[in-house]
DNA sequence: CATGAATGAGCTTTCATTCAT
DNA sequence: GATGAATGAAAGCTCATTCAT
């Protein structure tokens, strides 16, 4: 399996710094491949062509998010408090990597249509997570049974993303992770049912 | 004023046409040109150069969208109603143009960090929109004296966006403007005061 | 006839006062326009096309430098004393007219072949009077019999030729007639008889 | 070193060629890359850009001038045999590439003041020749104390180069190697102490 | 005579990918 | 496995010239 091999995330370690620092149309393949320390022809040993560089970062980095989501859920009883970890770590991981932070929510949308449904199919899981949320909030109760879970789902996303992206856009110069409790109030009123 | 020239609003809706069917990276000037009728050359004595085209597009079209919802909004007299105008509206003019809908949801935001710094100037009016209802609000009482207007700006333009994107993505299929009630509920429980 | 209406030599005017000061490959026939005061499409009713203005320029100078050499030369009898008054001619000319001096020894070499053999065919005239000096000198026996007279044209053109390009190159900061006795002396040593 | 390897050479040689058979203006890089049997891509291995192509031929050709006088001139004593070893030489060497003599003497004038900045930057390597070569006279006695080397130097380099720029104009198609002699003694008489 | 809006051909350079070593 | 030299397709922009007014 080459993706327990050391070049392999050396190569994607060397793609979110060379993408963060240079922007996604100035992140040459021979750029990558100097910062990770091997030859432009290794990269195609260990990737099918530039987008699956990306395409597996984002996949790496993603898992990233919903693993340390699921831990820290896994105690929670309350969906309310669930979706308040979520949105903590959500915001705490991005302030953890400067890096990452910049290359997921700028450069990485500068991506074409078609890597973007890519990205999408891999964002699929953890949009799965915010709905779980939703439907369990809804079956014990705690949100109106009629809550539109799409809807909802969106706007939880759309919320974090929205203002992880001013964030990053403003230089990272405020706490991110500050801003949890009252985003996550904002987004739990309009599930809870009267 | 070149902006009232015929052929400025001829390239312009060439090239939302252009862009909205080949995709913003296989969008040519050559392309857009013979779109709109004239020579390549000609593009150039109407903007300075091919990011011009889609500064411009997009200049144009967010200040119809801030046009359009003045208009809608300037009858009502409570925020919460100004907020439902302002998403139906939103979703309205989406609707009615499938080119423009897939050029500012997907398109514009493959462009490069500069071309986005600008486009992000030009969100300033929309945004400022958002501010001046949520202010107004929380004058009248209507909504918490608390509110952090900023957030919950983040939470409503994300909102929108990430709804309409999803809607984009998925073929445009349903009917956005439908989902506009639904969608203020859940944006509005948060703002209220209690 | 053309050449004596006043936009002729206006146009030819703004030629030599853009191509000295934007140099040759910046000088687009709109840049002439603008300065002579007339529309693009003026130039093409007086210039059959853009290398015509050059062609006319050098023709209408270089007939300056002839005419000039020619009647401060008629009262001279020796020919040593008109070559000395042809280099101080050449030479005061130039420190004259700034902007001409750059466009002719710097900006019309950049031309092309085609032009260049046009220019040549002008420069006939010039190279006609220096031979027809040389001729006469070597009559009168004050230059050798023997004396090369390709070669000593040569020589004699090429040296004020490489003099002036040289002041030219050196921003014109020196004073280029100052020169003439010196170059003269250099000059007339080769030809005269022992 | 780039320099050392076979394709830099191939490259020189054939922009050589291209240039002296196609003109300047009309020397595409793909042409220059067809001609040395590489592709396009290939050329910017080597070369900064098209401007670096000229320069690097420039630099190389000049450089094998300054070689080749040097080591003719090595072992005369005399400052005027030096003068004509250098006049000589100069003149064999362009006689022998017909390419080369059309190139340095028509086409690479034909670029833009910045590369011919660099050109002459390049010249000053050659002209120092001379200088040394003056000062020397001076220094025995052979030429006369007072004699101004820089206009000495002017007449004499513009006075080849004339001569040169004749003999391409008129298709070569006579011996330039042997009018050095006469060349030679025009130059030489005024330098001379009586 | 004069205008100036419109035309459209033409070229340098980049960079993802390959493949001989 | 690893290398890195070589490949070659692809596109934005300029500007001399025209011609309808």
């Amino acid at each position: 399996m080459k993706k327990n091999k050391p070049k392999y995330r050396q190569i994607i370690d060397a793609a979110v710094i060379v993408i963060a620092e240079n922007g996604y149309h100035q992140s040459q393949v021979s750029k990558i491949a100097k910062q990770a320390g091997v030859a432009d022809g290794t990269i195609y040993l260990y990737f099918k062509n530039k987008e699956d560089i990306l395409i597996s970062l984002f996949e790496n980095k993603m898992g990233h998010f919903v693993e340390m989501i699921e831990e820290k859920i896994a105690g929670k009883v309350r969906a309310a408090e669930k979706l308040l970890m979520m949105v903590e770590t959500h915001f705490h991981i991005l302030s953890q990597d400067k890096h990452l932070a910049i290359v997921t929510q700028l450069e990485l949308r500068q991506s074409n249509i078609d890597l973007r449904q890519k990205i999408n199919a891999i964002l699929k899981g953890y949009l799965g997570l915010i709905d779980s949320i939703l439907l369990e909030g809804k079956k014990t109760g705690e949100f109106a049974s009629n809550l539109d879970v799409r809807l909802a789902r969106q706007m939880i996303f759309g919320t974090m993303d929205e203002t992880a992206t001013t964030w990053v856009m403003n230089d990272q110069k405020y706490d991110l992770t500050a801003l949890a409790p009252e985003v996550h109030r904002l987004l739990i009123s309009g599930c809870k049912s009267q």
